[in-house]
DNA sequence: TTGAAAGCGCTAACAA
DNA sequence: TTGTTAGCGCTTTCAA
């Protein structure tokens, strides 16, 4: 079977108190007995068993990561920074994807609190009527968690970028190039980045003095199929037919030049389109996306971050919030 | 802080051993007693510490998944249908992906194993000079260990499609339909995926009488840009033009159609393109994709399903192989 | 039907 | 510098 502690300490005669102080590098080992049992762990290949560990520690060095979407590539982009850190620092992530019903993200959170997983990352799910007392819970108990996403009304320690901001260079982008009637392909709604990027084109227009009736709101949705499917709303007679389109992600964009595309209408010099996040596929797609880039990876990479930190040293004080840059990506679908 | 089985024991008033059994079901507990235990269980909202439980039991109640890529949309399949199957039996699933590199499998599964997970689902990297023996020396040691695709001269736990088989099955599609010089795109090398494709590239040609030059085999690669790219290819003086391409992957053939089409080449009626893996982007591609459809989320399922199975009564006798049925998708591509 | 006690493999006081 | 011992929170034998 496999050996354990004793079995090294018996190997290496010494005190398996000694063999753990040589594991976890303490102080107050003679050279050469460390030396000693090094040899030993090495030569029977010992590894400890991570679950006594654990719970004597009272750590599992292990994080729990809540994601909305698997197939979602700004989730894995999301993903992939967590597990960069994460593993750069010895920790293990599990994996948890909500696929957008919060009941579902609430029982992740759960069974990974049960897990005794060190800490949460959250991508929140937020709704009208959503419950977070879950969430609200664990921050109240001091359990370390952070958000990738603000939640409305609510402080977390979280990372984000500035939606607001971001959706109105955007805007400002296109009506520069002369565009004075613009829609703007709405996301799910209760999402608050959708809120966000709403207002940043509100703003944007505002600021250009340009006045356009609701209809050039779109509800949209999140995926390729809701920008396929909406794109008949631009043909529709009740209002003048814009000349571009400000979309709440890159699918929903590439949704729609794809559907534009169907009709015959050329993309960009009769319709406009920019998505958001910069997904991979953006730019190879049939007529590359500019877009507003979204630094997932980093996102995801500076949440691990903050949580370990969050981990490793609480601090009693109070909620951190860091905002990372977005750049527009001008390529040519506007 | 949090409640242990001892508070709960005191306040029901019986001895933990009492607890436990409540906990796990155990028959030989009076009802009375039971309900008392349930009923502050339940108001205490206590949940058993499972870092705890894992020590007693000598499992963890997890599993490892190590896919290739995780922003392949086959592995997310994958890895969807593993979650699925886990979480209805109440395991938890680490993540790890190798990113192709067979030195990161390595390191994943042996801290996966380290991390005492009770079983291992592994989706092999297949390198001609690579050495399996880390996986070899669990299987001897009756670790759990299911793997997503044979590994070459070697058996395991496997699921499984019949790549031959499903290979042969498109490139006489095309045969049929009157094609005589028929591409390969090929995927990575020393894939033993590839390897079978190829293979039943070749029964297709055979059976059909046709020969051609070895040149109508291009390496591409695995993904969008290697498709993309290998395009010009096609349009080398040294060899007669294909009429059809067959593809390793959706990726691939979603690439090379978005190449033709810059260069003005009409798809299907100049060339037509056949992928496989039937990915959810290939349907909605600028010329939906002909391909042959690979129920990547079943096998994750059934992967799960047979480690389960070896998990909970370990079958001392043999390798049980999994084949699961493609089928030729046609749409517009060819 | 219940409880006492040992044990899972490790860490950490404390004593020597 | 090293060893002894008591946990960590659970399960499980065995005796009552």
């Amino acid at each position: 079977m496999k050996l354990k502690i004793d079995d090294v300490a018996r190997l290496a005669q010494v005190s398996k108190a000694t063999v753990s102080a040589v594991l976890n590098d303490k102080p107050g080992v003679a050279e050469k007995t460390r030396i000693r049992v090094l040899e030993i762990i090495e030569r029977f290949n010992y590894k400890p068993n991570h679950v006594a560990r654990a719970l004597s520690l009272q750590a599992t060095k292990s994080v729990g990561l809540v994601i909305k979407e698997i197939d979602n590539p700004y989730y894995t982009k999301i993903m992939r920074g967590v597990f960069h850190i994460c593993s750069l620092h010895g920790y293990s992530v599990f994996l948890g994807s909500s696929e957008l019903q919060y009941r579902q993200e609430e029982k992740i959170i759960e069974a990974f609190v049960n897990q005794q997983v060190d800490g949460l990352i959250v991508t929140p799910l937020q709704e009208a009527d959503r419950d977070f007392s879950t969430v609200f819970n664990l921050i109240n108990r001091k359990f370390p968690i952070v958000t990738i996403g603000r939640i409305k009304n609510f402080h977390t320690n979280c990372v984000s970028i500035d939606n607001v901001a971001a959706a109105q260079e955007a805007v400002s982008y296109l009506i520069r190039a002369g565009h004075k009637r613009i829609a703007y392909f709405a996301g799910p709604a209760n999402s608050l980045h959708n809120d966000d990027r709403l207002l940043g084109y509100r703003r944007a227009l505002i600021t250009a003095g340009i006045e356009l009736p609701t209809d050039y709101i779109v509800a949209a949705g999140a995926n390729f199929a809701d920008g396929f499917s909406q794109c008949e709303v631009l043909f529709d007679r009740e209002f003048e037919q814009p000349t571009a389109v400000f979309c709440y992600n890159d699918l929903v964009a590439i949704g729609l030049i794809q559907a534009l595309q169907n009709r015959g209408v050329r993309v960009p010099q009769e319709i406009a389109v920019i998505g958001f996040d910069n997904i991979d596929f953006s730019r190879f797609s049939n007529i590359p996306l500019t877009t507003v880039s979204n630094p997932a990876r980093k996102m995801g990479e500076e949440a691990a971050k903050l949580l370990l930190r969050q981990i490793e040293k609480p601090d009693p004080v109070l909620f951190k919030e860091k905002l990372l840059e977005t750049t527009l990506v001008v390529r040519n679908s506007a």
